[in-house]
Order: structure tokens, then sequence, then C-alpha cells
DNA sequence: ATGAACCCTGGAGCGCACTCCAGGTCAAAT
DNA sequence: ATTTGACCTGGAGTGCGCTCCAGGGTTCAT
């Protein structure tokens, strides 16, 4: 996930997709679902060039997805960069979705517990 | 999902159903897959009469489905319950389901701190 | 200059976890 | 007596997020 190594011209989709954790598959997926900041840079045989600055932007997909952001919303927020001083709307949305994570990171937490009590029930009954 | 309020004769579906959280379709269908410790008692015109210890069980689904383990796990793990003493088993599945969510909750939390800088940058444009 | 490896597009297919539906039974209230 | 509503079954449908494929062009090392 090295981004400095992105030379001037532009990395192939799977140099991008490598460098994202990403598949091809997924990065051409991502784009047709209007999830690129711009659409990639193509090379004279239209091959797509990703940027340096493409590649960090799909760190942010990465990152968004990851934490269980729906492609329709990443969609909502990637339609904000779009529009001029946006940036109130934008954080708006990294807010929400912080507070929703967080939500859920909760909620498994106390599952979690629930596990760890089930787990030390059976190594009462093991040792026994 | 207070379970003590589950009468000799067992509850219907829709009671089960509200006090696990799950819907009447999600337990029909948990059902059909194999998920149920002991396919629950019928009444005598043939409807589904879940005991307390039926509605304890939906609990314990709830909390492996709540921490992201896949419906066909969770069908191993309940088919050990139906061999005598396969305690160390289900204990080993329990416990590498625990780390399994511990990694998760550990990446979505590095990915919730790269929000947070996010957040903290938007702000601080917006603040001037 | 030729073959392997990579890239393109449009669209089909897939696995998962539900969710919904048709067509029917049954118990209880009006 | 009939209407209401909860329940039943088997199976179809849905939404999501990819993933794969056919059919074709390009790049590059040997």
């Amino acid at each position: 996930m090295t981004v400095t190594e992105v030379p001037a011209g532009g990395v192939t989709i799977s140099a991008a997709a490598e460098l994202s954790g990403l598949s091809v598959d997924t990065l051409r997926y991502y784009e047709k679902e209007g999830l690129s900041l711009h659409r990639p840079e193509r090379s004279a045989s239209g091959q797509r060039r990703y940027t340096e600055e493409d590649v960090r932007w799909l760190g942010t997909l990465v990152m968004l997805r990851r934490t269980g952001m729906p492609i329709r919303d990443i969609r909502r927020f990637v339609d904000l960069y779009r529009i001029e001083g946006s940036e109130p709307q934008r954080l708006a949305i990294l807010e929400a979705h912080r507070e929703h994570v967080l939500e859920e990171l909760n909620e498994v937490q106390t599952h979690l517990d629930a596990i760890n009590r089930k787990i030390n029930h059976y190594k009462e009954m093991v040792n026994e």
C-alpha cells in the first residue's frame, strides 16, 4: 500500500490493484459505479493509467468500504467532490459514518463479550 | 431480548421473533438451514412452539451472526451439539472465531483512525 | 515476428442472507 | 357462519458486491 512509488506517467490497472489491495475487476467495477474521483487517464492505446492521486483515492475507497459504507453511499460522497465548496457536506457524511461505525463496533464488542463468556464456560467444562 | 418470559407451553414464532430481534422469515430460514438445536416442538395443529431454551439459542445465533460468522460455519458448530463429547471442538471453533473477530475489529479500528484524520483535516479546512 | 501476458468492453453469473409470495390450514372473535 | 389473522410449506425473488467470461486489441521480451 505504499503510494509513493507511482511514476509520472501513472501505473497500469494491475499495479494499482496491487497497491490498493483490490482486484483489477473491482477497480473497473468501482469506476463503472462512479466511485472514481476523475475517471483515470488513458494511455495512447486506451489503457487506464493511475496517478499517485488516483491510488491514494483508492485507499480512501478501501477505508470506507472496509468500515461498511455501501457503494451507494460512497457514490454520494464522491459526487460532492464535483461540487465546489461542498466540504461541510462531505464532513457531515464522514461524521455520520463515524457514528455508524462506532455503534457497529460497540455492538460487535458486546457480542464478543458474550462469546468470551461462552468460551470460559466451555473451558471450565473441559478442564474438569 | 428478555428470555425469562417464556411460558411452559412455549411461544409462537412471532413471539420468538420479537424476543430474538430476528424476523419470522429469518427464523424459518435458519431452521431450514439447520441452525436449530432441536427442530422446535409443534402445537397440535403443527405450529412451532419455542421454549425458553430455543429462545436462548436464538440469542446465540444472533451473537454469532452479528459478529460475522457465516451460516455455513454456524451449521458446523450446531452439528457438533449433536455429537456427545464434542465440547473441545466447539471450544476450538469459538476461539478461532474470537480471533477472527478481533482481527476484524482491529482492521476496522485502523480504518476508523484514518476516517478521524480525514475528519480533522476537513474541520481545519472548514474553520478557516 | 511471434507468442505470452496484459489490457479493453459489455454483460452474464455467483454466493450470501435473507425476504416475499401463493395457496392453503386452523383457531378464535363477531 | 364467516371473517380475521396468525400460522404453514415450497419455492421464487431481491440486493449487494463483486467475479468471471467472450471476443478482441496491445505490449513486450526473445
